[in-house]
DNA sequence: CATTAAGATGGTAGCGCTACCCATACTTTG
DNA sequence: CAAAGTATGGGTAGCGCTACCATCTTAATG
């Protein structure tokens, strides 16, 4: 009786957006056949499905993918989360798993933690809230709410960067303390005994903590002495790489090598050296890590430990597309390694 | 009669989250005053704001802003739309925005049109599947049915980048007819004659097309003979210097300065001509854009136009927080200008 | 002290879509 | 040829939240 008068009231919300419903009004079918003929193609005739898609196209219809998250759960929104955008390694690994899922037809949803863990709890929290279909998170440490509600959540979750016997679900990565050793390992094989290791952001960047702790480990295990560690607590730049090649010029017993905890460091140090008329290797070889394109334009050459960011971002998103179709990918979980790349500096 | 039995199925969607009705139960209200008190607080009382936020902590509460967004039209996410995340300048921007944007409890879908306007307008189409509550875009072109459909679509629209009059709404960037201009103004005044453009990816990013722009209107000014356009049909890089100085040292009529689209090719012209101890400016002089870190850190050191990249993004943030708040912003459109930042190369 | 305004809360309907179940029309099987 | 599948399409009821309107207080007004 009123249920009439209630239906001829004029939409009072909508924004005369076409709908699913109009679509099906266009083909001569009902609503929920149109929401099959788009998503499930299969299960509906050929013929169904064109008249369905010739509305579509008529109408310009867009799926309001908001209302079929609602009823489906699941947004096709991938949240990632990732420490900062201000360093290098991220974008590319960022732009990968944008490429790939957007491909795939998800969208990607970049939030960023500034190095704060409570930050990502909140962020988890809220981005939980779009009831996305996956997550991409960086680093394998979390605070256990982050870990609890996740693992509960049911859906697919890739930890990236860091790799780890006991990730929440599914990791792609590389062994941040094998990094650090390998390094310091090349560099003692290469004659030098006095390194020093040249960090920034350690407290925030606990994967360049660990490569400080690999660096430490390979010297143990060569019996060599420490070649003091400068720490700059201020991100990454060829800033702090100028100020260390200054602070290591200074010291008493000068290292005959600097370890760098980044490519970006380790270029700064390059470019001042060369400014500054110091002889690399011979007086000072220096080492960093991730094959930044610039590493190899300087004079001389960086030598430095390349790590497969965008491989790293395919295939985190990868495993993700895998287990949203069903599937149970083999390996989930994943350490990509790394290659050193042997420049002059060393 | 049947409506208690339809009731009492137990649901079969539901996650068992957390809901708003959990709430209502849990601190004696109603729903829509819970809603009221998370969202516009200054509509109950204080008492009532308190029993809800005490339920929230003691329920671990987190909205589910799907549900939100299609009730109210409006999700808190903004998109942004860029050509691609290889470019270091889109970066910096983006990093901006997301700064700005998380800071006001919005979060920032991103998508890439790989410089394609057609992928630029299906995606628009899709994340306007969204609800978002605006959207950021990048450049003043686009298909016309983007634009026609932003008009209609009523809520705040940034684009970003370039300057013009007539933006589909808002427009905070900088005319890169004037960058392009200023460059090669500042060689001439200089006093270099034969002044060489190199381009990258001229076709795709018209932005670095309108430099040449410029650049060639300042030849004009000026009287002088162009010093020859070489353009590379890939993405700008380290390696694109390195080709382009390879290639003006062998031409004829050797240019006596370089302007590069961007600093990042600016920097592989320098990089190279160090190595290969071509002296710069005397020999070759070199300008780029954008004020890259790396520019002040080369020998010498890169004569560039500084943009305000991070200034960009927040002020394009800015604007569209201030719309989706209500007011009107005071200069809708913003031109950002430049600076001149003269370092040794020329 | 009646009358009005303002403030606080609740009821109801629906945003646009899809999960679940059911109703047909065909096949396939023994 | 009946019984049992197997496609194909539709009906109904929400997903969790907020807009709109109605109601009930309480304070302000003349």
């Amino acid at each position: 009786m009123d249920s009439q008068e209630i239906r001829s009231r004029k939409r009072h919300r909508g924004k005369g957006r076409v709908t699913l419903a109009d679509v099906a009004r266009q083909a001569g079918v009902a609503p929920i056949t149109v929401s099959r003929a788009l998503n499930t193609p299969g299960r509906v005739s050929a013929e169904v499905k064109e008249r369905v898609d010739a509305a579509v196209e008529a109408l310009g219809y867009v799926p309001n993918l908001i209302a079929g998250g609602l009823a489906a759960a699941g947004t096709r929104v991938i949240p990632v989360i990732v420490p900062s955008l201000a360093i290098l390694t991220f974008i590319e690994v960022i732009d990968a798993i944008q490429k790939r899922l957007e491909a795939a037809g998800y969208q990607m949803l970049l939030a960023t933690t500034d190095w704060d863990l409570d930050r990502e709890a909140s962020l988890v929290d809220t981005v939980l809230g779009y009831s996305p279909s996956g997550v991409i998170l960086t680093g394998l440490r979390h605070r256990p709410r982050v870990i609890s509600r996740l693992r509960d959540w049911g859906r697919p979750v890739v930890e990236i960067m860091e790799v780890g016997d006991d990730p929440i679900d599914m990791n792609v990565g590389v062994d941040g303390v094998a990094l650090g050793h390998a390094m310091t390992r090349h560099l003692i094989e290469q004659g030098y005994r006095r390194i020093a290791f040249v960090g920034s952001h350690l407290g925030h960047d606990y994967r360049a903590a660990q490569r400080l702790e690999g660096h430490q480990r390979a010297l143990e295990e060569a019996g060599a002495a420490s070649g003091g560690v400068l720490e700059y607590h201020e991100p990454a730049s060829y800033e702090v790489g100028v100020r260390a090649l200054e602070d290591v010029m200074a010291m008493a017993s000068r290292p005959d090598a600097i370890h760098c905890s980044n490519d970006i460091v380790a270029s700064g140090v390059l470019l001042a050296a060369s400014r500054q008329g110091i002889r690399v290797p011979e007086e000072l070889a220096v080492g960093g890590y991730l094959g930044l394109p610039l590493a190899e334009h300087l004079t001389p050459k960086l030598t430095t430990l390349a790590v497969a960011r965008s491989e790293m971002g395919t295939q985190a998103a990868e495993l993700l597309l895998e287990r949203l179709s069903g599937k149970t990918p083999e390996r989930p979980i994943r350490d990509l390694g790394f290659t050193l790349v042997k420049g002059g500096s060393t």
